[in-house]
DNA sequence: CTGCTTGATACCTCCAGGGTATGATCCAGC
DNA sequence: GCTGGATCATACCCTGGAGGTATCAAGCAG
């Protein structure tokens, strides 16, 4: 048996008449016929009494005629569903996230890409960097998003944001009667750095930054994200390197600055991380709408 | 797109490889090969990435084997529900009945059919015997069960058992008294006649009967059914003629009693009527269960 | 009885599905 | 590093069956 069974039959049951049946599927009376006979004899079952004003059916074609509309709705609708995924309107993106990064870039994201694909259902997943990458290894996830990202011989890498640098200071702390910090001034005070984990991270960048101005950072605590590090700030550990986004959070007793006299590359990417092999539209997609929206960031 | 598409395509997503899946469908490798790229054109879809160790499925590929699946097993239901339509072993079976055919041979006949035939719907519609027969000429039932049926020219006629007749009277009445009562000695008493309607019918059976026996029944009555007659009975209208059925019928003040010195032919049929054109199975397997129902009954 | 309708049959043609042989590519193992 | 054995892809041939035309058979209306 064959979808065109069925759709032959369909055809004859909807017409009731062999001839102007074939008419509709724009071929001649006698092969209709015989693949209606055929039809028949396959199933051992008559589907049609012929009289001599047409075909009409039997019990069981009743029956069939049902389930062959619905068959072939359902062909119908795979074909298109089927479609819809290929072009990676439709399925499943499971996304690697650090702690924090829920602060700025990545919500705008998900929801500019969610709104253009809506019928692709996005998952989250918080893991560390070195997770990330054995999770697109063993094809857990489709995408990760992290700071620090280097690209490796599978493993691709795309800039999706780039943010300034604020310092989170105690409220009543001295350098927050200041507008303006210098960065110079922050080797006065215990920092706190993160996040912990694998190296090279954030925390080296600080580094880095502190010795190219000239001082060592005094560290007072290394913490999981920058959420823990703004806690601790309200709790008088120290001063915290933060992004831009950072100020989002409003913790009560920390206030944030700007810095001045910063050393060059005094700014942190957001970056997301692929399988370079990756051919899946569903990641093409998402490489587009983090284009598209790495460009509306540039601009802004 | 063909049935044989999504059947090769659902072995090649399991075997994940071509040959292997050749193999299974007890076909060479190549044309499996040219299949699936068709089936891949067709869909405008890559549904499997080719990697040196065999076939992978992509994300839509992914998607359209759950449907494929799910259609390849629907189109072997619908074959079967099919089949098992054209056996007459499932489907909707409409019954013509009258009223007071629920007393014996009706419920156990229809009781030992939906035993052989559990899938079939059974419906039963209460009409006259014209209303029956008018009925079956639209095909709104298959079968009509009365009695005194003559064959027409498109309709069919079966015996399905027949049945002795008893008389009932008051518990108080005079006949109530004897075991037995002579036929002849109802010529004194009123008597209560079903059913009203269609004629010939029971009632010109009865009349008929009574010529015979050499006496004019005095009709005091005539009723729609039996229930109705005996109920009568029971308020004193008279005495009624029932078949040895409605004994079931056990109303208080009411008793049945044998006769004797009966005319001959002195018994009702209960027969069943059909179109003779029709060659529905589940009238094929109804019939078959009446006959075998007529056979125990005269055993009995 | 005849013409018009219906579906069924006979026979032909041609395409597409299946076969064989072979190529292209990648990986494992010596 | 090369070779053998996997993998899937390609080229080409052959045959069955889907579709075509012509015609038949049967029932019904006029």
């Amino acid at each position: 048996m064959d979808l065109r069974h069925l759709r032959y039959f369909v055809a004859v049951a909807e017409e009731e008449n062999i001839g102007r049946a074939a008419a509709r599927l724009h071929i001649s009376q006698p092969p209709l016929t015989r693949q209606i006979q055929q039809l028949e004899e396959e199933l051992g079952v008559t589907l049609f009494i012929r009289t001599p004003r047409g075909m009409e059916l039997t019990q069981a074609g009743e029956l069939f005629l049902a389930e062959a509309r619905n068959i072939r709705a359902l062909v119908e609708q795979a074909t298109e569903r089927t479609q819809r995924a290929g072009q990676g309107k439709l399925g499943r993106l499971d996304v690697g996230i650090f702690g924090s990064a829920i602060l700025d870039a990545i919500p705008k994201l998900l929801l500019a890409f969610r709104n253009r694909y809506p019928d692709v259902k996005v998952v989250l997943h918080t893991m560390t960097k070195a997770e990330q990458i054995e999770a697109l290894r063993q094809r857990r996830i489709t995408v990760g998003f992290n700071r620090m990202l280097a690209p490796l011989d599978d493993i691709g890498v795309r800039q999706v944001s780039t943010e300034g640098l604020l310092v989170a200071v105690q409220a009543d702390h001295p350098l927050a009667h200041q507008p303006v910090v210098r960065f110079a001034e922050l080797a006065a005070h215990p920092m706190i750095l993160f996040p912990t984990g694998a190296r090279p991270s954030f925390i080296d960048k600080v580094i880095g930054w502190a010795t190219e101005s000239g001082f060592q950072p005094r560290i007072s605590q290394e913490v999981g994200d920058a959420v823990t590090g703004v806690a601790l700030v309200a709790s008088g550990f120290g001063v915290c390197l933060v992004p831009d986004s950072a100020t989002t959070l409003q913790f009560p007793g920390v206030v944030y600055r700007a810095l001045s006299d910063t050393p060059p590359n005094f700014f942190v990417d957001l970056s997301c991380i692929y399988r370079k092999d990756d051919q899946s539209p569903l990641l093409a997609a998402f490489m587009e709408a983090v284009d598209a929206f790495r460009k509306g960031d540039r601009k802004r």
